[in-house]
RNA sequence: GGAGGGAUGGCAGAGUGGUCGAAUGCACCGGUCUUGAAAACCGGCAACGGUUUACCCCGUUCUAGGGUUCAAAUCCCUAUCCCUCCGCCA
């Protein structure tokens, strides 16, 4: 959520600032219900005050053992006018802060301008991609080969975008979940956190899922018509950063660094018959996410910091990669600046992505209310939250089975997974 | 599943219809003292919104949503969460 001044004093420039995301913003509707929201709420409020003032001195009169009719007298219709205008002014707030929830996030000024991924901007490349002297199969010829892979049975028991593992591939998935979480708690400082795997409206509408995007999730339905209905997590971001939601933190507490390795769930509306082959697009898969929580001067150079924790991933896995920066088209709805990670695949002879990290500075926190005390006047102030997966699981699985074929069909394990697969040197 | 109790500031915890935005303690901030620190003492200290250059002032908020009343932290209803006892259960 921005910050409800901009839509108040700095309308015009907010505007031309989502513009380059290809939002565009009401202007003239937003300044009319502005307008008619400030006297409206003038209005309001001269009244409460005047009610107040009158029922306080019926309790001072009262207090003093007088007759209190002749002030009762002038309270008059003073109740149903109040009643009115506040139901007015109620719905015109309600209407505002939909809207304010649905802006998305304005672009870090440092992010490059663009309108769709064509525009997105390489900033490093590692490794090189191996070259092969067979015809590369892609994973999910070699999955079903070496029977680790079963989409029949996943279609079946489930449906499409679904998937049921079995054997040394199960375990080379589970591997590589326990590998990136151990690393990222022993080697970059964070803490694992074991989490919800279903959260409340709440959760969601502080991190921005809702209330735009409730499409793109799983919601269970209520036993009851009064019981509320949960979601399945579409990222364990949702429940790591909502930690701090209605919180403040103390300032010496800062950076807050969370990871969780956990199942994620996506309905994938609107995307059928993209990669409905493999393992690429599921509505179902495995993510070690990372979440840190910083004071507000420090969260660029955090942002690096966490995607350098996510690339160490991949160059740990003698994985090669690419990182882009996301131009101002192509970025998440709470970002204000994301670097994508893409990963080598050979099948595909591209570069698919495998992580997104973002610093959405203070875009959940307003949203949340997760403030931290300020040193400096000693007020609450909003914290900055980022994100970034430290990796896609299931991804990270298509990349190893695709990079680490051999001829004959076989699985060679990246030598820092072994110690994971009980010393296993080759799936096969 | 049955019976009962509770939710108040950053935290702990008073407050049962009327100058209550709310005692007190802790924490925090400023000061005195000290070579420095600690202790002690003095003072300050809720958030959000409106108006304003600013001070002031006004409004809202005691889990959430409704209701009663001139007036609600306080009374009533509903929801959520927590606790205690009984039952059941991996």
């Amino acid at each position: 959520m921005l910050d409800p001044k901009f839509l108040r004093n700095e309308l015009e420039d907010t505007a031309k600032r989502l513009a380059a995301r290809g939002f565009t913003l009401d202007v003239d509707h937003i300044s009319a219900l502005e307008d008619k929201r400030k006297t409206l709420q003038v209005e309001t409020e001269e009244l409460q005050a005047s009610r107040n003032a009158i029922s306080k001195s019926i309790g001072q009169a009262k207090a003093r053992g007088e007759d209190t009719s002749s002030i009762m007298a002038q309270v008059g219709d003073l109740g149903a006018q109040l009643d009115a205008k506040k139901t007015e002014l109620t719905a015109l707030l309600q209407e505002l802060n939909l809207l304010a929830m649905s802006l998305p996030n304005l672009p870090d000024d440092a992010v490059p301008q663009g309108a769709d991924e064509n525009d997105n901007v390489e900033v490093r490349r590692w490794g090189t991609p191996k070259s092969f002297d067979f015809e590369v199969k892609d994973h999910l010829d070699l999955g079903e080969a070496l029977q680790g892979l079963d989409f029949k049975n996943a279609v079946k028991i489930t449906g499409s975008r679904f998937i049921v593992m079995k054997g040394q591939i199960a375990r080379l998935n589970r591997a590589l979940g326990q590998f990136m979480l151990d690393t990222h708690t022993g080697k970059h400082g964070y803490t694992e956190a074991y989490v919800p795997l279903l959260v409340n409206e709440d959760s969601l509408l502080g991190t921005g899922q809702l209330p735009k995007f409730g499409e793109d999730l799983f919601h269970t339905k209520p036993a009851t018509e009064e019981a509320q209905s949960l979601s399945l997590i579409p990222t364990a971001e949702v429940p790591l950063t909502n930690l701090v939601r209605d919180t403040i933190v103390d300032e010496a507490e800062l950076p807050i660094k969370m990871t969780a390795l956990t199942a994620c769930f996506r309905s994938e509306a609107g995307s059928y018959g993209r990669d409905t082959r493999g393992l690429i697009r599921q509505h179902q898969f495995d993510k070690v996410e990372l979440v840190q929580i910083v004071h507000p001067d420090h969260s660029m150079a955090a942002l690096d910091e966490l995607t350098k924790h996510a690339e160490s991933i991949l160059e740990a896995l003698e994985l090669p990669y690419r990182t882009v920066v996301l131009c101002t088209g192509d970025m998440g709805f709470g970002a204000s600046k994301t670097f994508d990670i893409e990963v080598w695949l050979p099948a595909q002879n591209t570069y698919r992505e495998i992580s997104s990290c973002s610093n959405m500075k203070d875009f959940q926190a307003r949203r949340m209310q997760a403030r931290y005390r300020n040193k400096v006047d000693n007020k609450p102030a909003l914290l900055h939250t980022l994100n970034g997966s430290g990796l896609a699981v299931g991804r990270t699985l298509v990349a190893v089975i695709e990079n680490y074929q051999n001829a004959d069909g076989t699985i060679t394990v990246p030598t820092v997974l072994r110690p994971y697969m009980g010393g296993l040197e080759v799936i096969g």
